[in-house]
RNA sequence: CGCGGGGUGGAGCAGUCUGGUAGCUCGUCGGGCUCAUAACCCGAAGGUCAUAGGUUCAAAUCCUGUCUCCGCAACCA
């Protein structure tokens, strides 16, 4: 009686400015896996929100004329409104201006002091004014700042230090022990070289330098900086208290299965969280999974490049399911992909228009002219043709539940186009036209229909995750009324349709390339 | 010699771990079909697998060197 827990998260995201589809990408993923996990019965818990403190926000707001706290309100709501857009099935949303989590963000750093896990020191850095930020030696180039090129200048700032080394041994044992622990296993290389190799440093948790955050309780004069602050959201938003003090919440999901990050902050997920756990006594997250980034045709999304492009304008134009399938798509497992605004036109057109909607419509059109809208029963394999699709939906559920698993949602969806496919081709194979001028093949025919009707649930089905509109669009023009359950995936032909066939909209209306192309570009300069 | 990833028919990618007829999507050319959103299906052309050397009966795949692109380099999803 007591369900699977699934607990899973995003980043909370930093609002100094509008989400872009790269912050989009994220959820979106998280997303998916939430409903799919919750379709094969797990309770699940997905948390997204947002990092709200911070100097730049400060600066932000400021410049537009608000107070910090204004700011991020309208941030909060403007990202509701945006994964509301998006579908996403959020549980929570947490915001670390909350009085729920800036409490248990206080208690948690004077027990890391207490437990002299914190001490108090000077960091000293090359800062650089203009751009407000400090580098290393080795990251400036001719001794400049490699942002702007202009002097860096030594400073010195009292701070608190987390003792980052006093764990380092227990994190590579936990590495070792769980070789699951970073997806994927290039980043896990790439973290032991660059940081753990050469000997962690401890970490600076602290600022004196501006105000918009949490104050340490027993130095107000501190702030407590972005690590202890954000990264905690994982439990204050559970309920996590020190002291044995937890929400029920908190005993029921941590630790967390997967947390979804982009590739730039997998460092601070792999090395800095897992020690805090440990500091806390806490068990760690199952699994990091580093996603790679939305690149551009001319390298990096940047404001200044006049190359950024917005999730909410693709999809009030596209549709949610336009720019989830295209995100998801595109996106190859542990790599970068490119936007270009010519692939998202084609992968709209082949892939959603021509092959998904264009079978979904043939189908329907068939079943309504050859058995006036009502699916024949099951009557087994008729032809080898009917066996062979059935094998080969049989095949495609076991790799597309093999791909989410391993979060490979590019994978998944390539699988389920092989499907779709290989159900095209099946129309051909079997030409249903011609058996329908022949009375004594009419069997022939029914078990056609048949096959395509419980094809296309079965990728309506597989789908679902993925497309939330468009896949109850799909169950509907098969007449199908009640939800649909992944388990009924594992047997086909069970299933008897007794709706009647719904002739509907077209699913995915094609593009017209040009003209699309152009309403892309101009939302770019926006 | 900081770390990591990539360089495969016109474009974008898979294949490399576990050597053995080089595969997919798009584009091009030709054909088929008419149920369908001029969609769908089939076939063909096109590659010295960045480059030089090595190991092997056999190398895109293993080893060494070189060139080149990209990301990271400790406070940007």
């Amino acid at each position: 009686m007591d369900k699977k827990t699934y607990y899973i998260t995003t980043p909370i995201y930093y609002p100094s400015g509008k989400f872009h589809i790269g912050t989009a990408y994220t959820t979106i993923a998280g997303d998916v896996l939430a409903r799919y996990k919750r379709m094969r019965g797990y309770d699940v818990r997905y948390l997204t929100g947002m990092d709200e403190h911070g100097q730049k926000i400060e600066q932000v707001a400021k410049g537009t004329g608000v107070t910090p706290q204004k700011h991020v309100d309208n941030m909060a709501d403007e990202a509701k409104k945006l994964w509301n857009m998006l579908d996403i099935s959020y549980d929570d949303f947490i915001r670390t201006t909350e009085e729920r989590h800036k409490k248990v963000v206080e208690r948690i750093f004077e027990k890391f002091l207490a437990q002299d896990d914190i001490y108090k020191d000077n960091y000293e850095g090359l800062y650089c004014m203009p751009c407000e930020s400090f580098f290393t030696e080795t990251q400036l180039i001719d001794g400049k700042c490699p942002d702007c090129g202009r002097e860096v200048s030594k400073i010195k700032e009292e701070s608190y230090f987390f003792r980052m080394s006093k764990y380092v041994d227990r994190l590579i044992k936990h590495y070792e022990e769980n070789p699951d622990f970073i997806e994927p296993e290039s980043r896990k290389t790439e973290m032991i070289n660059n940081f753990i190799k050469p000997g962690l440093e401890d970490l600076c948790v602290s600022r004196t330098t501006f105000d918009w955050g949490i104050k340490v309780p027993s130095d107000p004069k501190h702030v407590i900086y972005v690590w202890i602050d954000a990264l905690t959201n994982y439990i204050t938003s559970l309920g996590y208290n020190v002291d044995d003090e937890s929400d029920e919440l908190f005993n029921k999901f941590w630790p967390a299965d997967v947390h979804l990050v982009g590739k730039d902050i997998v460092r601070f997920h792999v090395i800095y969280w897992p020690i805090m756990l440990m500091a806390l006594g806490l068990p760690l997250s199952k699994k990091v999974h580093g996603h790679g980034f939305f690149m551009m045709k001319d390298g990096k999304m940047s404001k200044s490049k006049g190359n950024v492009i917005y999730p909410d304008v693709l999809a009030e134009k596209y549709g949610v399911d336009a720019i989830r399938y295209y995100l998801l798509r595109e996106l190859p497992f542990g790599q970068d992909g490119v936007f270009t605004p010519e692939d998202f036109i084609k992968r709209i057109n082949y892939d959603l228009a021509n092959d998904l909607g264009n079978l979904l419509s043939r189908t329907i059109a068939m079943v309504d002219k050859y058995f006036g809208g009502e699916v024949p029963k099951y009557n087994g394999n008729v032809t080898d043709y009917d066996e062979n699709i059935k094998s080969f939906s049989i095949q495609t559920v076991k790799k597309v539940e093999e791909a989410i698993e391993k979060i490979q949602l590019s994978v998944a969806l390539t699988e389920i186009w092989a499907f779709v496919s290989r159900v095209n081709k099946y129309i051909d194979e079997t030409a249903p036209w011609v058996l329908a001028k022949d009375e004594d093949r009419k069997e022939e025919l029914a078990s056609v229909m048949y096959h395509l009707a419980e094809s296309l649930r079965y990728i309506g089905i597989m789908l679902t995750p993925f497309l939330v509109k468009s896949t109850e669009k799909i169950f509907n023009q098969l007449g199908i009324e009640q939800k649909q359950e992944w388990d009924s995936l594992y047997n086909f032909g069970e299933n008897t349709f007794t709706g009647r066939i719904l002739k509907g909209d077209v699913l995915f209306p094609r593009l017209e390339v040009e003209k699309e192309l152009e309403v892309i570009k101009e939302m770019m300069l926006v």
